[in-house]
DNA sequence: CTTATATCAGTTTCACTGAGATGA
DNA sequence: CTCATCTCAGTGGAACTGATATAA
């Protein structure tokens, strides 16, 4: 049988922080974090989509057109994987990708009218997505949570 | 030149919520999720471990001995990886596996003296980093995000 | 017989690297 | 020459799968 507490080895009387390991806040963002992608990305391939897709369209529409670097930057994906991504979107339409005559290393990409319609399909996926993973918080602790997550991202992106 | 918003394209005088993608909590989970994890694993490689070396002895020194499986659990690390993990620690005599004479098919890990030492290094490796990373947060933002994550995870283990 | 455990081999996914080609 | 951009081929780590052997 083993002890769930070593009440009476080595330890015994020594004073120690319980859930020091489950409150460490890097491993909670991290555990979280898997739970939430799988939440997120096994609901988007539901709707014949990745997140991917979602970030790329999403920051087309509200940033307007760019370059693949640029989309790269605003979205997060790599400039390597940025390639895929476009073919995948192109091939059905959802963006346009035409060389930009100012600066011939470019392509400009487009938010496509079928794109905009997708786009709006998955922003419902995805609130209900988010109804599901934020259950458990009211709308208020929703919004705090939101800051502080945003605070500390900001923080690590302007001291990267 | 590409214009940062589309302002008299096919979204002129379209409502839309702007920083929709940006403010998505599943988006800021998983951005600053890599974050740490690259802050906290670089930091730990300094001190020669990884993070998967300090759940094991962290859930170890929290919870008493256990087997592999047992440890499996509290740790989050898989069965599969437990193995390699646990071969690492035993070379430099951080744990100890002996058979569970109770129970034939387990190993009963324990934590060795030396571990125990290890342990209190990379707790304070931690705290550091930990420090660095929740660096904009005042102490009672630090307690409410760990509230609310530490809520979600629960939500989301359960429920599993 | 079914279940749990420890182990191993292999797959998949994904962030990331490196390098080549083009052009500013 | 330098730098940025797009592209592709490939690496490395980590989560996860499947199978086998052993024993409860």
């Amino acid at each position: 049988m083993i002890r769930a507490e070593a009440a009476d080895g080595p330890d015994a009387g020594v004073p120690r922080t319980p859930g020091r390991l489950r409150r460490r806040a890097s491993r909670l963002l991290s555990q979280l974090a898997m739970r939430s992608d799988r939440l997120i990305s096994e609901g988007l391939a539901r709707a014949d989509a990745r997140q991917w897709h979602y970030a790329v369209l999403a920051s087309l529409q509200e940033y307007g057109p760019g370059s693949q670097a640029e989309l790269s930057r605003r979205s997060g994906i790599y400039r390597s994987d940025m390639v895929a991504v476009l073919n995948e979107l192109a091939e059905r339409d959802l963006v346009e990708r035409a060389p930009d005559p100012g600066d011939r290393r470019r392509n400009v990409i487009t938010i496509s009218p079928r794109g905009r319609r997708h786009l709006r399909r998955l922003d419902k996926v995805l609130d209900d997505l988010h109804e599901e993973l934020l259950a458990p918080l009211s709308p208020a602790e929703r919004d705090q949570l939101v800051q502080l997550l945003t605070r500390l991202l900001d923080h690590h992106t302007r001291t990267s």
